[in-house]
Parts: C-alpha cells; structure tokens; sequence
DNA sequence: TGCATCAGCTTGTACCAACAAGTTGAGCAA
DNA sequence: TTGCTCAACTTGTTGGTACAAGCTGATGCA
C-alpha cells in the first residue's frame, strides 16, 4: 500500500465516516475550518478531499450552509412493459409508474415544429434537418426535478395526428392516442447511455455536477415506419432501468428447486 | 445571463474548442502554465478549470505529459436478443458481439466459492450469507480494459451442472451448457443503473475518476427458480446497451408512409 | 554506437492570504 | 410582537509560493 496523499486519506476518512453511519443522509459535515483542525492540514487541502467527495456524489455543498451528506432513494422506472397496450391505463407510461410508486408527479410541456437534429433524423428515417414535431416535457416527483424527455415526430404523422402539435399534456398518452388513429406502436428500439451532465442538464434536474446523467433513447415502430424518437434524460442517482424479457414466471412465484 | 466565474469561462472557451475541432480527440492542450498566460489568471484557476473538464470526462491529465483530450468509441452491446437460444453461437455472448463489431475480445477469469453479496441473494432468492458459485471476469477489447463481470450461481446448481466451478473459460458459454443439462434459461430481468466509479473499479477498468460506470444486473430465470445473477460493469463512455422489443421490422427496411 | 545522466519541461500536492457571497440567529427598534 | 439590521458563521473565488514527481530529449561519456 502506497502512501496516499493527505486531502485523499482525508476524503477516504469521510467516507468511512459517511459509511459507517457517523454521518448517515442528510446530516452536515463539520466545516472546512474544524476538518482543518483535525486533520491538521490548510484548508485548501480540506477543499480538495471533500471536492472527491462531492465528485462522488456522496455530499453536497452549498455556499454558506455546508457539505450535507447526500441521501440517494433510487426509483425503479420499468422500461420493457408494452406501453399503453398490454394492460388499461388512465395516463402516460410515467404517471403510472410514478403514481404505482406513492408520488406525485408533475411535469411542463412544451411543444414545437422543430428541424431534425441528427440522432432524431437517423432513427426516424427523415432527412436531416426535416421538419419533425418536437415534445419537450420537464418532469418532476414531488416537486424534485427528476428528468427531460424530449420527443421528435415526424411530420407525416400529423396528418392522422393533428393533437400532436396541441400544446399541454395529451391526457390518455400520445402512444394511446396515435394507436386509437391507427398508427400502432408494435415495436421499440431502446438504447441506454450514461454520461455526466452538460451544465444546461446539471441546472435542469438540479443534481450536483458528479453525478451521471441516464440517456434512455426509445425509437417506437410502426408496422411499417418509425414513428417517434424520445430521448428521456435521467439523474442517475435516482433512477434504475428495468427490463423484463421471456418467461418470468418463476420471479414472482416462491422458489422450487 | 449572470457573470460565470474565470475558471468557468476557461472551461467553457475549451469545451467549446474541443467540440469545433480546435483540439480534436487524442490532441494535447496547451500547458497549465500557457493557460495562465492565455486567460490572464493565475496557475490554481486554470487548474480549477480543467479540473471541471476532467471530471466531465472530455480530457485526462497524466504528470509529466500534459492534458489530453479523450477519444471515445461507443461501443454497443444488445442486450435482448435471447442468449445462445435463438440463434447458433460459437461463444458466449460477449465475444460474440465483440468479434461482430470486428474487434479482438480477451478476458481472464477466477472462479470461487463465495457467501452471496445481499444483492444476490435477494435476485436468487437464497438466504443472505447462502453458498455460492461466483464466477468472477475481467474483459478487454484489442488490449483495453472494458467491463468486469461477476455471475453468481445458487449452489444447488451444482448438482446438475459440476463444470460450473471449473477454473477458465467454458467455450460454448455457461447459459449453454447449462440449457445442455436441462436448465434452461427461459426469462431475465435486467435493471441498468449509473453511478460514478470507486476506486477499485477505476482501477480495474484504467478509467477516469470523472467517468460514469454503468452497472448491468440480469438475473436468469428457468420455468421454475432463478438460476444466476450477473453484474456487469462497463465504462460509461465506451459502452451502449441495447434493447429491441416488440416487432421490428419496419427498422430494417426502407420506409414506406 | 550505445547508454546513462541530467536539464527542463510537465502535472501533483500543500501551504498561505484575502476578499466575495450566501445563511443564520442574536438583538435592537418600531 | 413583529420586522429589520448586522455580526458571525459558512463556502466560493482568486491570487500567490514552494517543492515533489513523472516524462522527454539533449548531452556527453564509455
């Protein structure tokens, strides 16, 4: 074991200490002075060892008030159920799962004719730069900002879907809607990416600069076209994908050997 | 728009530089101490700065060299399609999308006895602390560290399938030789989370402190009782995962409106 | 030629100082 | 009591200095 440098034995200290319980979520770190003291080190090294910490998103710290350890609660979003056609359901796929989950979602919307950028014209099969209708939705669990979800349409679409361009929420879900005008989603693609956050996503879901950022992008097919590409933007910390694939039976039932 | 801090404008003037190609990927930036001179500030700001862009993961410092800006290549890893059954397959999974996408697959393994993790034990419904079967990977792609892989299997397993504890790779894939002795996976759960790495897995994966892990768990399932449960671990930069669901044929084809 | 050494570059660690800016609670005034 | 001000804390930003440690190419010796 090499020796460590002093502001990372220090952060490995805190970090045993977050740990261990001595200062469990949500409780305040001594401050920058008293970590000085008893470390023995300027605070410019204190600076260092705690920026780890919050690099790992492990506390956070707010001009004024202190680091805060962060408490993480970790929400299930199940990605692979066939949205809005295998079983009833009253609003969209987020709402429920939300909803199922014992909180209140809320959300902004934002609709606009928007040209393609590049990843949306390759999925969708458009020209780039065509124009394509742009949802753009901020979504929000009890008033936490929790992700961005922005969906691209072509615009052939609209032809048999005018409600596409209506402003505010389509309340039975847009994958409902278009399936009820005969444009049925029978497939998706999904592909999930993470990376840390632009600093215009860092301010959107209100999440420290060390913690990643969850792209979720979902093609959905007709039977002979694509005909949405929805980037779902997620603060990694508080969100896990499920999928679930062939026969689960033996998943819910009591194990038998 | 409110004043940014210097370190921030630095950061942001190259990021901005970055992404238009002044300093393309592999490229060297320009010294701390040029930096300082360019931005009028002093060395401990350009290091704030840069610092923003490390932990971004868009460049790398080592000492002695400099800063470099980092390449990435996704790569993309399908997740769905259902292993070794579908379809005909020399090896397991991995190598084979591996050697699809034209590149040279390497791994070294370690098999062991182990108490099951909780996360485990819950996914295979054996008791916290049960025996089991972990088979433990370390994979590299032309060289490159690129996921770690830790399957545990419940002990009763073994009754059926003893090659299961053989040290070294087991050629045609372990969901295959298992399907072989009558255990057949018919179903998996897949959750994908992200979170920043720790150490070790920095470490193992020769990654920066300020790039996201993506942590892949499926656990399998024959008609009767879950049967493994896998963890892998991928660069978040370098990696892509997957899902096709549902009837996609409308993809693969040219479009028709 | 071949090899060891070293100067001169790079980043890494650690310290000090000063002031800006956000938060809180004590205490005073209406 | 209510409400305001302000002192005393907190972190944020920026400057400085010094030395350690890693890398590379030039230099010079064998």
């Amino acid at each position: 074991m090499t020796k460590q440098p002093k502001y990372r034995q220090l952060a490995d200290a805190l970090r045993r200490e977050i740990d261990n319980g001595t200062y469990p979520p949500g409780a305040r770190l001594p401050s920058e002075s008293e970590l000085a003291a008893r470390f023995e080190a300027s605070r410019n090294t204190v600076r260092s060892g705690l920026n780890e910490l919050v690099t790992q998103g492990l506390v956070a710290s707010s001009q004024g008030l202190g680091y805060e350890v962060i408490k993480h609660e970790v929400f299930q979003l199940n990605a692979s159920r066939f949205e809005n056609l295998s079983f009833p359901q009253t609003g969209d796929a987020y709402s429920t799962d939300v909803t199922n989950a014992g909180r209140q979602p809320s959300q902004t919307f934002r609709v606009e004719m928007q040209p393609a950028p590049e990843y949306a014209a390759e999925r969708l099969k458009v020209p780039a730069g065509a124009t394509t209708v742009l949802r753009f939705c901020h979504r929000f669990v009890d008033d936490v900002p929790w992700s961005t979800q922005a969906t691209h349409y072509p615009e052939w679409l609209l032809e048999k879907g005018p409600r596409l361009t209506e402003p505010g929420d389509i309340a039975e879900g847009t994958t409902r809607y278009l399936a009820g005008l005969g444009v049925e989603q029978v497939g998706y693609f999904d592909e999930i990416a993470t990376r840390m956050p632009t600093p215009d996503e860092a301010r959107l879901l209100e999440m420290g600069a060390g913690v990643p950022v969850m792209l979720w992008t979902r093609t959905g097919y007709s039977a002979t076209a694509p005909i949405r590409c929805t980037v779902t933007t997620f603060r990694g910390d508080l969100n896990r994908m499920n999928y679930e694939i062939g026969d689960l039976s033996a998943r819910s039932e009591d194990v038998v050997q």
